[in-house]
DNA sequence: ACAATATCCTGCGAGC
DNA sequence: TGCTCGCAGGATATTG
């Protein structure tokens, strides 16, 4: 589950590797994850033939500035991996290769091809890119999103207008922060992961915040005092870029382009540690559930 | 205005 | 062995 250090290195190392080129060919075998514009054949229109100029991330979505003043936007969601190989035939020619029917479906020998392997049987879409090159997006529970059109449609659409400010330039600041939260009834944890309030946290790195700012996650936005807020802005910062030296966090199926994992997992100090000793003071981790979703906190350094 | 719930999907592991 | 069930959780849509 990518979120923003994991979605910054992927631009990062698509900026080396995918820069430059032209998008010669695009394939689908679910068009639902294309969501704009309809259609698969509109879809390629807007991409096919055009060069890829440059790559940015806003908060977990990724945009491909493309010339013509398009922008393709990937969103992977919980489970999308973008993975980039050399030319290739897609599953659905190996399929064929092989004889297979189409209720079987062909898969490759590898258990972990989900997600290292740009050709396999969870991949929906791909890209033909010149210089023999191919980006896949593998997505085992095809939740992910892609949109592509003219920039400024792309750059207004809701996907990207309702987002909060980043969390790791100016655009955040002591005085923001302190604003967003003093308008925010929820707990703390609900709103760091709500894109709206600020762009790029997820679940992991909301607990692993919370840990570092020593903020209980039930405590509610608006009643945290100016020193909780200055310690939770120095949290996000810290935690955040951290995280991107550490290439993201592969504790559940995060990978990077080339299908290698992050190390952060391995300095985690909370997300998905119940049970096990805080590293500030010894008290056993405590795992909580909110609306479905899981959270962890040390309750002896997180009042 | 807000909160709780359902939806999109599939794999995995627990329990029977 | 094989089934059902709950869980994983990003974001949006829908209902309360």
């Amino acid at each position: 589950m990518p979120e923003l250090p994991e979605v910054e290195t992927i631009v990062r190392e698509l900026n080396k590797e995918v820069k430059g080129r032209k998008i010669l060919d695009a394939w689908t075998d679910w068009p639902k994850i294309i969501k704009l514009p309809a259609g698969f054949s509109n879809f390629k229109k807007e991409i096919i033939n055009r060069i890829i100029k440059d790559i940015k991330r806003r908060g977990k979505n990724i945009l491909f500035y493309l010339s013509d003043n398009k922008i393709m936007l990937i969103h992977q969601k919980l489970t999308g991996h973008l993975l980039i190989g050399k030319w290739q035939f897609c599953q659905f020619d190996k399929q064929k290769e092989s004889g297979l029917k189409g209720n079987q479906k062909w898969k490759p020998e590898d258990k972990n091809s989900a997600l290292t392997d740009p050709v396999n049987q969870y991949i929906h879409v791909m890209f033909w890119l010149s210089g023999g090159k191919m980006l896949a997006l593998s997505d085992v529970r095809k939740f992910a999103k892609i949109m592509a059109g003219d920039k400024d449609k792309i750059l207004n659409s809701e996907d990207l207008k309702n987002l909060g400010p980043e969390p790791l330039n100016s655009s955040l600041s002591v005085e923001i922060l302190e604003k967003i939260m003093a308008q925010k009834f929820g707990i703390i944890k609900e709103v760091l992961m709500d894109q709206k309030n600020i762009a790029g946290i997820g679940n992991i790195y909301s607990d692993e915040i919370l840990w570092e700012a020593r903020i209980n996650p039930f405590k509610k936005a608006n009643k945290l005092n100016r020193d909780e807020i200055k310690r939770l802005y120095k949290a996000i910062k810290k935690i955040l870029n951290k995280a991107i030296k550490y290439h993201g966090d592969s504790i559940s199926d995060y990978r990077d382009i080339y299908g290698k994992e992050g190390e952060y997992q391995n300095i985690q100090n909370v997300y998905q540690r119940e049970g096990e000793p805080c590293r500030r003071c010894g008290t056993k981790i405590v795992r909580f559930k909110n609306k479905g979703r899981s959270g962890h906190y040390c309750p002896r350094c997180q009042k």
